[in-house]
Formats: structure tokens, C-alpha cells, sequence
RNA sequence: GGGCGAUUAGCUCAGCCGGUUAGAGCGCGUCUCUGAUAAGGACGAGGUCCCUGGUUCGAGUCCAGGAUCGCCCA
């Protein structure tokens, strides 16, 4: 005896022996089958993994590539990433968007090559390396030597390089890895010096004395756009200095600062002249500050004694907190106007140190102020600076603080909390510092990268005159200079006599022409020892020390990657502008900003016609992913468990990607179950009964049925949908219309059409084969994995599905898709009125009654066969006037009304529900009146709704409704009971492990009206269970125990 | 402090040109279907569409102000 049938869901044991008992008989059957077996519970992982090595051996990727040289060039540019870091999932999101579209576009008829390319220098490479020797400062890499530094970066550049390149065909990102472009060959360096030069011949290169935020632990000056990468809140002192009049002692300016440090260099103190000040009287003491400020800084104790505006304090002495830096000139220690002064916080009184900061630097430039720094570049003070001498500027505010207390200067001392910018790679607070710099003039080209950015296509759209748009309006100069060693070295040479004598070189070759020896390695220090010689006074002529940063490589890739123009440069034309960059969001400033400057710079034009800005990836709880708060999710992690194609699907189609993810494993596995699931089980129901059919090839047979033509229109529906997505680069929206599509495949095509599959029914499988086919190619550019695999089993007319055409859409029965949705509209209220009545679909009735107007019922009619099917009725009767039922209610469409009544609408609602629904379903008209005039109203103007009358089991919607005759006889009854003796056998041959076409001699036993129902139905029974005879004498001891409404049945299976 | 974006069910997300009963999936509960499907279907519970004003005959949707979150910039 068997097992007893449970309900619910078959063990995976029992499925597992079940499969395998299918694929070894059909493996031993002498029909040949035309498709490998498909297992249903197929692991994607290693699906995956096969496709991978097919992949592989048959060089697909350059395949497709070949296939289109001389077609039209679709250009895409791969934003560098550097290899010194482990992907991760945040990667992989990029990733994927830069492949999807280059894979559609290929697919379209386009040659779209892809070169890859890393990006190798930088600041993180300096770092990681100083992490491993356990250095902290500059000196300690000088100690070291910059040669042996410089060669362990280089080593470490591409540390994980294997990782990336393993992790990047994981997912199935086609870029060439092994053409890719590095920044740090020579190579790529000389074309950078070359867009330097040219640079400098417009006059936009310069050295300046600027203040700029710089990193003291770095010992560099960083860019705006790394600056922005360090913001973090910090708790800063917030100080409140009494500044003495020199005239009236007892008089005090008082200022607001949150850098004590600054103090000790103090040059002068700025206020507005058009604010009002007062002198105000506390304690004993007199000070000024703003009015508006009075309150909040002093308290209201404080006595106002004369209001003033500010110009009347300009040009106030006054003693400076600290003696030791004195000579700021005329104007040092005076009262200056500065239009920076701000009177929301502080006390509109400012205090500045000329070095310190860019007004402070502007407003001790405009006056004619010395500008002293005495912090070094390490950040410590220097001798001039009595008691701080050789302090870390930071590390003086306490004794600074202490100090000012002890001399009477300090007014009161706290603390603020402010966004205050840190090194992006160290978290050293910058400090911003005057000094000497080399910078590119962007804003002398500023109209011309605004220009250049209305050609650009922006995804989301808002970048454009958002966040982007408004970085260029605010564009400073950029500034070049890294006082560093692994970078791409700044190609300026100084005379050693005439400090004004200086040269960029732009190439190799001119180092050649200038009398010097071209090094091998273009790098610190081999380049640094390269001595020109001065064109203009014959002296010698050595590099200056500067980097630059390394933005400026990523924004030169156009043409560096093809070192051009010293070579290639006709491939560097060919492929220039892009026609399609990706990145991340942060990247707004970082490489989609270097890639327009420099090209804009160069040519006058932007690089890059269409960009696609990715969101960023966050935990479930919205909190940005990161190592510290351990809840960054592994790729590999996804890839093992759900597979690429999952992770793909899941970022293309969750949500707009540039709205950013909550993102977890588990998400990723919902593409699975909602997507990848259904469409596998799809083809492999396909494949299973084609195989057991002996369906060799995709010939139909016979006419095409109603749902033939329906679910080809869907097909082409979608086939439409999907490429003006996909061209619009919306994959979101092209992934649903196709999940939607296999939804309907699956759940409707495929679920009515079982008869016709099991009969072999050559014109089904012919339209689910070219439904399965064209969808592998819809799905190419998103899954390519799994859309692979099933296109290599039912078609594999080319080594792979990447290399077909995209499918152009077929013809569209619309008419015909307006008809079958009101059928399924039909069929779901139909369910829904035998749930309520709580009627098994297994009970046959007698009659539908259904209630719809002329139209909808000819819909139904000619589709009739399916809806009795599926709601297991005997017949349909139409009711167009729904008496019985219930009554019809008109309901304004105010959609179509509310324009032209407007105010009106209350009036109108109120005439139109008294209207006649008849006349108005039948497309009649009728008249209404509004204030005295009259109006026409048609069958467009009016809902009409069916209101059910009470007691009856109609479910509605809209205009209409099913209703179900519940009243059962005899006849009815019993054939219930043979459909669940039919679902009982079926039960009982999967649990003896039976293949689907294996015939059967069955044995019933148990209540007699089960047995009874069994012979008055027992042609259908037996052709149900294919059972080749059936005897009604099973005994307990053979057969297994079944229960149909509490009566006992007895099935015994005998494989034939 | 300024700019950009977001905020809809417990969770993840739709929601068109403003149109009157706001949807789906997951999860939960009840039932059901099934010889392709670990699937599917029905029903139910679950909503202050972030808040406050305004415009409008009508606002999740448009406008203004505010809150919260994220990013970017000072």
C-alpha cells in the first residue's frame, strides 16, 4: 500500500523521483525527443554557470560585435572603476545598466564596441598602500622612497583585479576586459599631458595663489568635488572673542568663531556696513555686535546704548587676541566692510585670518593686507606662533581657549554642531588654507559647458537643470594641483633662474625636442629627473612637484583610452561623442562633470549624448549600506543563491533605478519567485509535452483558435511596448509589460489550453513555441541567462539568443484584447460568486446568468467556450436588462462632463442620475437642464452601474455582473462526485510515482455513491486517468484510502 | 543655511492630462484550483495618500508653507 494521499504540496523527494522517472522513460523511449528535458526545479545559479561556458566557447560576446561591423556604431563609454577594492552590490548595479542597453542596442541592428578600462590612480592607492607600511605622513613615504612607493601602488592597483573581472561575467556585463584601457600606462598619461597642453595654449592653466581646501595629514590640496565626498556633522568649540577698542578700552567688538586656531593668526575683523550695529551694555562692559543678534547672544539684560550702522565702525583698531603675529600692514587689526558678514548666526561681527578661508584670502587681498600662514603643511604651527609653535592646529584650541580665558579676551565658550567637510579618503577635517596651486580656468568656459549640457539627454530628467545644471551655474576654477606621488604628474617645467620661464609639455616627444631623455616610466620619480632646457635663457628647467587629480584622468578616457591623437585618432573620431555613459548619482560631480569639462575645454562640445543617473543602494531600513554598520550584502552572496538573472531582473524592473533600492537577499529572491519561476515552469510544461508528443518541429496544423490570435496580439503588444521602452531607456517599464506578458502566457493561454497540449494539438504548440521564442528575445538584454538557455532548447537557430535580431512586433488583434479582457472580467466575477457561495469549481452547474450590454455580450458569446469551461457551468443565459438582478444607475462621468459644465457639475450630477439608463445603454441620448438651458448627453458622458438587488449572489463591476444558478439535482451532483473521483485517481497515480502518459488498469473500491457517480461517468473517468479498464472490487489491503465529503474511496493504480 | 529628490497598506512599489469607491506583489487569515507550475485563483483584515493652508464643481495628483528622510552644496 501507498502512502496516504495528503493534500497540499508533494514532497520534493517524491517530485525529485517523479522527474526522474519521466526523464529516464523518455530518455528510453525510441521516439526521439526533439528538446533536452527541462527540470522544473532547475537551480538558475547553475544554470547559469552553463550558459557561462557555452558563452565562452563560442566566443558570443565578440560574435555579436563582428556580426555589426559596418553597421550603424552605438558608443558607449565605461566609466573606470578601480580595482584596489572589492565590488559590491552597489557595483553591480552599474554594471548591469551599462550592459543592458549596449546588449539591446546590439540586438537592434547596432556595432556597439565595448572597451573596458580601471582606473589606477589616485589619493585610495596612496592610502591602502600607507596602511600596509604603517605610515602616517608624507615623510615617512619620503623616507621610504618614492620609487619603491610608487611600485608597490602600481602592484596594488589591480589587487583585485581577478575579483572584478570574475564578478563582471558573473552578471553577465559584456565589456572587453581584455582591451581595456589603464590610466596609468604611459600611454594613456601622454594623452592626458597632450589635453593639458592644449589646455594651456587657450591660457586656461594657470598657478595661482588660492586658498583651497587641503587635507594636512594628505599634505594636499583636493578639488571641490572630493571636498563634497567628506561632509560629516561634527560637534566644533563655538567661541565668542572680546576684541578691546584701542580708544575705549572698555569698549569691545565682539566675534563669533567656530576655529579657534584661527585666532592665533588673526588679521582683521569684517563687518557689513549696511546692517545695523549697537553698542550694547552688559555687566559692567560695553560691546557691539549686530542688533539682530543681541538677543540671542547676549540675553536681554544687555542694554542697548546707541544703535549704528556698520560703516560707522570701519576702519576701529583695536588690540588683536594674540601678540605674536603683528605686521598685517595698514589695514592689519582694523574694522574692514566684507559683503560675506552674515547676520544669521555669530554676532555680524567676523573675525578672519588673511589665509584662512576665501573671503577671509579675498577680503585680505582687496585691502591690501600681508597675508601670513604660519601653519605648515603638516598642519602645525610654526615658530612665529610663541607658545603653539609646533602644535597640530587642531590640537591648539584648548590651550587657545584657555588662554583667552586667562587674558579677559574669551566672552563665553560652547559648542556647534555643523557639517564641516573631512578628507574623503583619511577623515582628516580639512582646513581651508592659501597656497599656491595650479588651476584650470572652467569658469572662463562656464556658458560653454552650460551649452553643451542642454544637448544632453538626462535620466531622471530633473539632473539636467537640477543638480548638475546648477553645479555648473556655480562652477569655480578647478583646481589641479596634488602635491602627491602616484598620480599622473603635472607636465609644467620651471627655469631654475627665471621662475617665470615655464613650459608645458604635451607629449613624450616634446620632452625629446626641449633637450631632455624621455623616462620610460612617465610616474614620480623617473619623470622628476627629467631636466629641459630654458628656450628662453638656456638655464635648466625642472618639473614642478605637483600631481594632478586624478578626475582629470577619468575625464580624458574619450581619447586617452585610444592615445590618441598620438595614435588611433580615427577611432577615437569614429567613437566619439558617446552615445550612452551610466553611472552612479554621486558621480554628478565626479566623472559626468570631468567628462564634460575636459571635452567641453577641448572641443566646445559634451561627450556623451544620453546619461543615465543610478540611485543608490540602501539596506532595508534606508540606511546607506557600509562596512562599519555590517549591513552590506555581498554580490556573491546574491549570485550563489538567487543567481544573475535575479539580481539583474530585480534592479532593472523593482522600481525607477534611479530612485535608489532597498536592498536586501531577500528582495532579490521575490524576481524569482514572481518572475523567473512562472516563466521556466512555463517551457518546461512546453518541453514536457512536446517531448511526450513527439512535436518535432513547429508546424501548425490547423487553424488557429480564438486564444491563439488573442495571446500572438498580446505577444506583439508587448513585442511594441518593450522596444519603445527599452529605446527609451526604461527597462522598469519594458520588465513589467514582459512579466506582465508571461502572467498572461502562464495563467491564461497556457491554463486553458492543457487539452489541446495534452492532444498533441500541433497549432498550440507552434504559438506557444513562438511565444516562448520571441519572449527569450525580449528578455536578452535583461536576463540573458536564462533567456539563453530556454532559446538554445526550442530554437537554437544561432549559437545564442544574443545574437538574433530583437523581434519586430506582428500584428495586433485589438479588438480581439478588448474582448478577452471582458471574458476574464467575466470569469473573475464568476469565481468570485462561487466563493461566496461556497461552491467548489468541482461542482458543475447548471446555468450562468450574465448580465451585459450589447457589446460586452457579443464578446462573450463568441469566446463562450471559455467561460463555461472555467466557471464549470452547462450553459450561459444573457440578461441585458437586469431586473432580475438588480437595477441599472447612470453616474456622471465627470472626467468628460467636468470641463464643460465646471461650477455647474453639482446641478448636473443631480440631472443626470435622474436619466433613463435604458435609452443611454443602447448609445441613445438625453436631455438635461442646467439653469434653465438644455443640454445633450450621450452614452460617453454617463457611467452606468449595476446596483445588485438584495438575496442574490451576483458579484459586478461596472456594467456587468454574473450571477450563478445554485440549484443542484441529481445529474449535477453526481458528476461532481466523478470529477472528484477523477481528482482523487490523479492524486493517487503521481503518488505512485506514474509518468503523465502512462496508461492504467484501475481498481475502485468503497461508499457506493462514489462507485455510482464513477459508472454513470466512466468513459470521462477512465479518458481523465487514462485507465485502459476499471473494476470496482478493491479491497483495503491493495489500495490507497482517499476521502471524497466524508465518503471513503479506495483506488488501487496498476501501470499498464 | 541653500539646491535637488523622496514620503501612498506591516514590507516593496504602481497610480496617466486633476474626475469622485486609491491599486498590485509580498506577508497574514479563510477558502479554492491543479497530471506543467515551490505556481495560480477567490475572499477577508490592513490606508489620516507626511502635515497645514490654498486653487478648483472636484486634489493622492496642481500651488504655497512646514515636517521627516536621503543626496548634493555652503
Amino acid at each position: 500500500m501507498g502512502p496516504p494521499f495528503t493534500p497540499g504540496r508533494v514532497p520534493e523527494v517524491i517530485r525529485r523521483f517523479i522527474w526522474s522517472v519521466i526523464t529516464s522513460r523518455l530518455e528510453s523511449t525510441p521516439l526521439v525527443a526533439r528538446y533536452a528535458p527541462v527540470d522544473s526545479a532547475q537551480s538558475f545559479p547553475e544554470l547559469e554557470q552553463t550558459v557561462l561556458e557555452r558563452w565562452r566557447e563560442r566566443d558570443v560576446f565578440h560574435e555579436s560585435i563582428r556580426r555589426r561591423e559596418g553597421s550603424p556604431r552605438f558608443v558607449f563609454y565605461e566609466g573606470p572603476p578601480t580595482a584596489n577594492g572589492r565590488p559590491g552590490s552597489h557595483h553591480v548595479l552599474s554594471r548591469v545598466f551599462k550592459d543592458v542597453f549596449p546588449r539591446f542596442k546590439t540586438m537592434r541592428g547596432h556595432f556597439v564596441p565595448r572597451k573596458g578600462g580601471w582606473d589606477c590612480h589616485g589619493l585610495p592607492v596612496e592610502l591602502e598602500i600607507e596602511k600596509e607600511l604603517g605610515f602616517t605622513s608624507k615623510e615617512d613615504i619620503e623616507r621610504y622612497g618614492v620609487e619603491q612607493f610608487n611600485a608597490k601602488c602600481r602592484e596594488s592597483v589591480l589587487r583585485y583585479v581577478d575579483e572584478w573581472n570574475a564578478l563582471t561575467e558573473r552578471i553577465g556585463f559584456w565589456i572587453d576586459t581584455d582591451d581595456a584601457y589603464f590610466t596609468l600606462d604611459n600611454a594613456y598619461v601622454e594623452s592626458v599631458w597632450w589635453s593639458l597642453k592644449q589646455v594651456w595654449e587657450k591660457g586656461l592653466l594657470e598657478e595661482g595663489h588660492k586658498v583651497v581646501p587641503y587635507c594636512t595629514r594628505c599634505g594636499t590640496a583636493l578639488s571641490s568635488h572630493e571636498v563634497a565626498l567628506g561632509y560629516r556633522d561634527v560637534l566644533d568649540p563655538s567661541l565668542f572673542v572680546r576684541f578691546p577698542l584701542l580708544d575705549e578700552p572698555n569698549v569691545s567688538l565682539l566675534a563669533w568663531t567656530t576655529m579657534p586656531w584661527t585666532l592665533v593668526p588673526h588679521a582683521a575683523i569684517a563687518v557689513d556696513p549696511d546692517v545695523t550695529y549697537v553698542r550694547a551694555r552688559l555687566g559692567g562692559e560695553t560691546l557691539i555686535l549686530a542688533e539682530a543678534l543681541v538677543d540671542g547672544v547676549l540675553g536681554d539684560e544687555a542694554e542697548i546704548e546707541r544703535r549704528m550702522p556698520g560703516s560707522v565702525l570701519l576702519g576701529l583698531r583695536y588690540e588683536p587676541p594674540f601678540p605674536y603675529i603683528a605686521d598685517y600692514g595698514e589695514k592689519g587689526h582694523t574694522v574692514l566692510a566684507g559683503d560675506f558678514v552674515s547676520i544669521e548666526d555669530g554676532t555680524g561681527v567676523v573675525h578672519t585670518g588673511a589665509a584662512f578661508g576665501e573671503d577671509d584670502f579675498r577680503l585680505a587681498t582687496e585691502n591690501g593686507l600681508t597675508i601670513h600662514n604660519p601653519v605648515r603643511p603638516d598642519g602645525t604651527f610654526d615658530e612665529r606662533t610663541g607658545p603653539f609653535a609646533g602644535m597640530y592646529v587642531r590640537d591648539a584650541d584648548a590651550p587657545i581657549i584657555a588662554a583667552l580665558r586667562d587674558s579677559g579676551r574669551l566672552f563665553r565658550a560652547g559648542e556647534y554642531e555643523h557639517a564641516y567637510p573631512h578628507c574623503w579618503r583619511c577623515d582628516t577635517p580639512l582646513i581651508y588654507y592659501a597656497k599656491t596651486n595650479w588651476y584650470v580656468r572652467t569658469t572662463a568656459v562656464k556658458d560653454q559647458l552650460l551649452a553643451a549640457n542642454e544637448t544632453i539627454r538626462w535620466y531622471p530628467e530633473h539632473i539636467k537643470h537640477g543638480r548638475f545644471g546648477n553645479w555648473l551655474e556655480n562652477n569655480v576654477d578647478w583646481a589641479l594641483s596634488r602635491e602627491r606621488y602616484w598620480g599622473t604628474p603635472l607636465p609644467v617645467w620651471r627655469c631654475a633662474d627665471h621662475a617665470e620661464h615655464v613650459v608645458c609639455v604635451g607629449s613624450l616627444a616634446e620632452i625629446a625636442e626641449r633637450g631632455g631623455t624621455p623616462p620610460d616610466d612617465v610616474h614620480r620619480p623617473y619623470v622628476d629627473e627629467v631636466v629641459l632646457r630654458c628656450e628662453e635663457c638656456g638655464g635648466e628647467m625642472r618639473r614642478v612637484p605637483d600631481l594632478i587629480d586624478v578626475w582629470w584622468d577619468s575625464g580624458c578616457m574619450p581619447f586617452a583610452q585610444w592615445h590618441a591623437p598620438f595614435e588611433n585618432g580615427d577611432e577615437f573620431e569614429r567613437n566619439f561623442p558617446a552615445d550612452y555613459v551610466c553611472e552612479a548619482l554621486d558621480q554628478t560631480r565626479g566623472w559626468f562633470y570631468s567628462l564634460l569639462a575636459v571635452s567641453v575645454l577641448l572641443s566646445g562640445r559634451a561627450s556623451y549624448e544620453t546619461c543615465l543617473c543610478l540611485g543608490l543602494i540602501l539596506d532595508p531600513d534606508g540606511q546607506k549600506m557600509s562596512k562599519s554598520k555590517g549591513n552590506v550584502v555581498v554580490p556573491w552572496d546574491v549570485l550563489d543563491t538567487h543567481g544573475a538573472d535575479a539580481f539583474r531582473w530585480y534592479y532593472f524592473t523593482s522600481k525607477q533605478p534611479w530612485d535608489g533600492y532597498r536592498f536586501s537577499l531577500e528582495t532579490v529572491g521575490e524576481s524569482v519567485r514572481q518572475f523567473l519561476k512562472p516563466l521556466w515552469n512555463t517551457y518546461a510544461f512546453y518541453v514536457l509535452y512536446a517531448n511526450v508528443n513527439g512535436i518535432e518541429d513547429v508546424a501548425p496544423d490547423g487553424e488557429p483558435t480564438e486564444l491563439d490570435r488573442w495571446i500572438e496580439s498580446r505577444l506583439a503588444a508587448t513585442t511594441e511596448r518593450v522596444t519603445e521602452r527599452m529605446e527609451d531607456y526604461d527597462t522598469t517599464f519594458a520588465g513589467r509589460a514582459i512579466a506582465d506578458f508571461v502572467d498572461e502566457l502562464s495563467n491564461w493561454y497556457v491554463r486553458l489550453s492543457r487539452r489541446r497540449f495534452w492532444d498533441g494539438d500541433r497549432t498550440a504548440f507552434a504559438v506557444l513555441n513562438r511565444c516562448l521564442v520571441t519572449l527569450t528575445k525580449l528578455l536578452a538584454p535583461l536576463t540573458p541567462f536564462v533567456a539563453d538557455a530556454i532559446y538554445e532548447n526550442l530554437d537554437g537557430g544561432e549559437p545564442s539568443v544574443h545574437l538574433c535580431d530583437f523581434p519586430e512586433p506582428g500584428a495586433r488583434d485589438e479588438r480581439l484584447e478588448r474582448e478577452m479582457q471582458v471574458v476574464r472580467d467575466a470569469v473573475e466575477l464568476g469565481r468570485a460568486a462561487r466563493a461566496h457561495a461556497r461552491l467548489k469549481v468541482r461542482q458543475p452547474l447548471r446555468e450562468a446568468v450574465v448580465v451585459a450590454a450589447a457589446r460586452e455580450r457579443e464578446s462573450i458569446e463568441r469566446l463562450q467556450g471559455l467561460l463555461t469551461d472555467e466557471l464549470n457551468v452547462k450553459s450561459i443565459r444573457y440578461v441585458s436588462e437586469a431586473d432580475e438582478l438588480g437595477r441599472f444607475e447612470v453616474k456622471p462621468n465627470y472626467r468628460a462632463l467636468g470641463p464643460r459644465f465646471g461650477k455647474h457639475m453639482p446641478q448636473v450630477a443631480a440631472a443626470v442620475a435622474s436619466l433613463d439608463p435604458g435609452r443611454l445603454r443602447d448609445g441613445g441620448r438625453a436631455g438635461i437642464n442646467v439653469d434653465g438651458k438644455e443640454h445633450q448627453i450621450g452614452p460617453e458622458d454617463v457611467q452606468i452601474v449595476l446596483q445588485p438587488l438584495d438575496g442574490y449572489q451576483v458579484e459586478r463591476s461596472g456594467t456587468h455582473a454574473v450571477a450563478l444558478n445554485l440549484e443542484l439535482d441529481e445529474e449535477l451532483r453526481r458528476e461532481a462526485l466523478a470529477r472528484e473521483v477523477v481528482h482523487s485517481v490523479q492524486a493517487a497515480r503521481k503518488t505512485a510515482g506514474l509518468n503523465v502518459e502512462d496508461r492504467i488498469a484501475l481498481t475502485l473500491g468503497g461508499d457506493e455513491e462514489l462507485l455510482a457517480a464513477t459508472r454513470a461517468h466512466e468513459d470521462y473517468v477512465t479518458g481523465e486517468t487514462l485507465a485502459t479498464s476499471v473494476t470496482y472490487d478493491a479491497a483495503d489491503a491493495d489500495a490507497a484510502r482517499s476521502e471524497i465529503e466524508g465518503r471513503p474511496l479506495l483506488i488501487a493504480v496498476t501501470r499498464e
